[in-house]
DNA sequence: ACAATTTGGTTGACGTGTCAACCATTCTTT
DNA sequence: AAAGAATGGTTGACACGTCAACCAAATTGT
């Protein structure tokens, strides 16, 4: 136990060094804990919870709207709506005027759900955030800002 | 086309400031442009890369030493591993007074991948970070430092 | 008004990630 | 020396992510 605090001194030179891998090793930690907390309290995935957070955040969105947003994949979206819907957490109905769009808003019951939830993952946030300045927030921002611009190229074998 | 490059601005206030889905959006595009990459250039998946990248910098090393410092978990390294043995790039070969762990080397031919691939993949943590100042740099680890290790804590619903 | 294109959403196939059970071996304790 | 615990690794089941094909509706271009 605890053996994942220690970190191997024969990789970590190498390898702290290399952004990507960090990003990655920090947010699978993250991803994790986010995953473990929910199950704990609740029957939601990550994804489902991100999705109730956004439906919840604007009162009304469509299934499209979220994938523009969160850059998750269309499919996903559209399997976790219908099992959110399943769970009786949201509604989903033919938006007026459309034949396709769909309006998803939170059901009641996905109200409380979400209040509930959301106070524990406010806790959370407190806790990874407590030991930055809001300088050092806004230059975290910053530096994922040029990332993303960053990841948009493709080519590198010139 | 293009439409992935802007944000909706319904959402963008709301969760551009949580740390962890920022993370998890930036992570996310980052590695599937390194996948993108990879499948241009050879017929390796991002965590055979890490393997691999992971094996080149020890020279020698054991599957239960590359857990330990990516974090990825136990059974997909094994068949990780495995499939690179399969592919011709690495060697498994038992550890002499051990008849358990098995030593693990890059093949002349993994290590040939490795020189082509890793020229392309420098090429793009320079245009990753070419943004960055060195003490940007220095700053983001050192935040990645703090996530993680906040990351660790469980238990948020007191 | 029609064809062509785009958009919103669903589905299936498939690859990858994750969890837990498991076996054999090695280390620790007594 | 034996029992118990820890370690190294494999496997199976299953959840989740990703890609591409597809359909119907809506928009655009002519």
């Amino acid at each position: 136990m605890q053996s994942q605090t220690q970190e191997n001194d024969r990789f970590a030179s190498e390898f702290r060094a290399i952004i990507t891998y960090r990003l990655a090793k920090t947010t699978n930690l993250l991803n994790a804990q986010a995953a473990h907390v929910l199950r704990k309290n609740s029957n939601l995935s990550l994804t489902e919870w991100r999705v109730i957070s956004l439906i919840n955040a604007v009162d009304e969105t469509t299934a499209s709207e979220i994938v523009k947003t969160t850059f998750i994949d269309k499919g996903q979206i559209s399997r976790t709506v219908r099992s959110l819907a399943k769970k009786g957490l949201l509604l989903a109905k033919q938006r007026k005027g459309s034949r396709r769009q769909v309006e998803l808003r939170l059901s009641t019951d996905g109200k409380a759900l979400y209040r509930r939830i959301v106070a524990i993952m406010t806790n959370r946030q407190r806790h990874l955030t407590r030991e930055f300045t809001s300088e050092e927030l806004a230059a975290f921002h910053s530096a994922l800002d040029k990332l993303e611009r960053a990841s948009k190229m493709r080519d590198f074998d010139e």
